[in-house]
RNA sequence: GACUCAGUAGCUCAGCUGGUAGAGCAUCUCCCUUUUAAGGAGAGGGUCCAGGGUUCGAGCCCCUGCUGAGUCACCA
């Protein structure tokens, strides 16, 4: 037996032992069929409870709580649904001599944790709970490792919940099982990708799948991820987006695509950034970015009534979030306009320079108009949009695949949306004249010999794509992640991913009998020698004297069937 | 990357001025036939994150490292 076992998980290993040698397997192979949920039984059996269905039922599950009073028991069954009580009575499910399956079986081998299968009949008792009463009972699967026990009082305070967030994120199949509000958080994120799902399909739009290993990383200003393809002998990079593929798509003649895009970026991470994280992004052909604000908002509704059961608003913090289209449409000048009395229209870089510096914004020389501006929104302006607003008409600098406002030229025809002071969405007129787009490439490839090692590559195989002919189109992007934040109410990303990244946990080495060979210790002595020091070291560490008493007095204690030590046999190991 | 905080039993956490490592739940034994954070009696369980240092003596003080969290910086 391993000797880092704790102690619960030894009697657990001894209790499958047990039941092993009661003739019961603890893995059996077969399907267990189940006749109700645990919500079911809790949703219908009140409403009539003497319905012929509830005379005979079966349900599988884990084993969450056990409650023993001598000859009955109360347990708590959880399945993937919701948890019932179970009751067990000694002589109904053991009726005849044999009281093995109650006393042994159940009290003594049965483990929270414990997968069951559970048949017999429900009813109501003394304290008004639905309960089923156990008539047989199978194990289905033995649980080796304690789990942690979080118990909920009549007003759902919670006691010793498993909170260590290192450990719920290493293993989240732990914090699955005794934290019911997790489970709900990643059901929000899946239904917000079903209700775009719903609506993008409803209109006829494609859902496509594009490269995530991709040869040139576009579409977007960050560091990627670098791999390497032995047979192509070239370097691969993870996508840190779809956008040129999509629109390569577009050019294709598609109406309309769009994709749930895992992608990656080689930067640092904190509460709401992850090297991957999931990005929707959908083109539309012949359409611009005032008709794609018309989609988001629409969109954006139908998400937040998917989420919230039929309504459109939504409860975050202290604000009630109004998702009832239309939003409100503020320019980026307007928008800084509002927020600090400042107009940006006409000023100079210098000019600008010199309002940020008072608005003491942090900035450096390096920064060009586009980056002083979107300084002053993000600090000044981006977090007193709460409500659903569109923010429109970014700077050019800032924005290489949009196209130019039809208006003037300085900026473009993009916006995001913002909810609870947070970007939800971007999107754009996108660019699709050819000659401007590799001028704005080129733009990007000089800033990158200054040194900005994001931004963005030039991509031949891209301009070839438009120099064919994209139609008018507009793009939109939503940070999936970011969403489910939003909608589950999590402030950190990580409580939105499955298995948020982490650095591997060290494995402690265990030490084996096997090691103390390097010791010189024989075969016969190995095991002794684990139990009594340890480690390699500790032994070595040790004078023969010592050692020759400490183990002869092992042998006396363990009643070992072994010849006893000589002095100078442990001499001579310690001189190897 | 900087700073702050944390790491003690399976889980949640105490641990005083440096002086034999504690509680609740969980586990084990015994009692108990409608309990529900069940209860009663008793017991066991620890690499105090790791490695150095100071000290007669370190969970506690000092240094280094590891892991995580938070704040900031960076970041379409």
């Amino acid at each position: 037996m391993n000797q880092q076992l704790s102690e619960q998980e030894k009697q657990r290993r001894s209790s499958l032992e047990a039941l092993r040698n009661l003739g019961i397997d603890p893995y059996p192979a077969a399907e267990y069929p189940v006749s109700h949920y645990a919500q079911d039984v809790h949703e219908r059996y009140q409403k009539s409870p003497d319905a012929g269905e509830w005379k005979e039922v079966s349900l599988s599950g884990r084993l969450m709580t056990k409650r023993i009073m001598g000859k009955a028991s109360f347990a708590d069954l959880m399945d993937s649904t919701a948890r019932l009580q179970l009751y067990l009575n000694r002589d109904e499910i053991c009726p005849g001599e044999d009281k093995t399956l109650y006393n042994d079986v159940f009290k003594k081998h049965l483990d929270i944790g414990d997968i069951i299968g559970v048949k017999g009949f429900i009813f109501t008792t003394r304290m008004g709970e639905t309960t089923l009463q156990v008539s047989s009972l199978q194990v289905l699967s033995k649980s080796l490792r304690p789990l942690p026990v979080v118990k909920r009082d009549e007003e759902g305070h919670v006691y010793d919940a498993f909170t260590d967030p290192e450990q719920r994120y290493r293993m989240r199949y732990v914090d699955l099982l005794v934290n019911d509000h997790v489970k709900r958080t990643f059901e929000i994120r899946s239904q917000l990708f079903q209700a775009m799902r719903r609506f993008f399909d409803e209109r006829g739009y494609l859902e496509v799948e594009t490269p995530i290993l991709q040869p040139i990383p576009g579409g977007a200003a960050a560091r990627p991820f670098v791999t390497h393809h032995n047979a192509l002998d070239m370097p691969l990079y993870l996508r840190i987006a779809n956008e040129l593929y999509l629109k390569r798509l577009i050019v294709g003649g598609y109406e309309g695509v769009y994709e749930f895009s895992k992608d990656f970026r080689n930067e640092g991470m904190d509460r709401s950034h992850s090297p991957e994280f999931t990005v929707m992004e959908i083109y539309v052909a012949y359409k611009d970015y005032f008709w794609m604000m018309d989609f988001t908002e629409q969109l954006s509704e139908q998400v937040a009534r998917r989420i919230t059961g039929g309504s459109p608003h939504f409860q975050v913090g202290e604000n009630t979030l109004d998702f009832t289209a239309p939003y409100r449409r503020i320019s980026m000048r307007e928008a800084i306009l509002e927020q600090t009395g400042y107009d940006i229209e006409g000023q100079s870089e210098e000019q600008i320079r010199q309002k940020a510096r008072e608005l003491d914004l942090e900035i450096d020389d390096s920064m060009g108009k586009g980056k002083l501006i979107d300084e002053i929104f993000g600090e000044k302006c981006e977090p007193h949009y709460i409500q659903p607003t569109f923010i429109t008409d970014y700077p050019v600098e800032m924005s290489p695949l949009c196209k130019r406002h039809r208006k003037n030229p300085d900026y473009t025809e993009r916006f995001e949306l913002m909810v609870n002071g947070k970007e939800v969405a971007n999107a754009y007129s996108e660019l699709n004249d050819p000659l401007d787009q590799r001028a704005r490439f080129e733009e990007q490839l000089r800033l990158s010999e200054k040194g900005d090692d994001e931004a963005m590559f030039i991509d031949q195989d891209f301009l070839r794509a438009l120099e064919y002919g994209m139609p008018p189109t507009s793009g939109m992007g939503i940070g999936m992640d970011r969403l489910a934040m939003l909608f589950s109410g999590q402030s950190s990303i990580q409580e939105v991913l499955f298995f948020p990244q982490m650095r591997p946990e060290k494995q402690p080495e265990i030490p084996t009998p096997e090691q103390f060979a390097a010791a010189g210790v024989p075969p016969a002595w190995r095991q002794a020698a684990l139990e009594v020091y340890g480690d390699v070291d500790a032994l070595r560490s040790q004078k023969a004297t010592q050692i020759h008493q400490k183990l002869n007095g092992y042998r006396k204690k363990k009643k070992l069937d072994l010849p006893a030590l000589q002095l100078d046999e442990v001499e001579k190991w310690l001189q190897n």
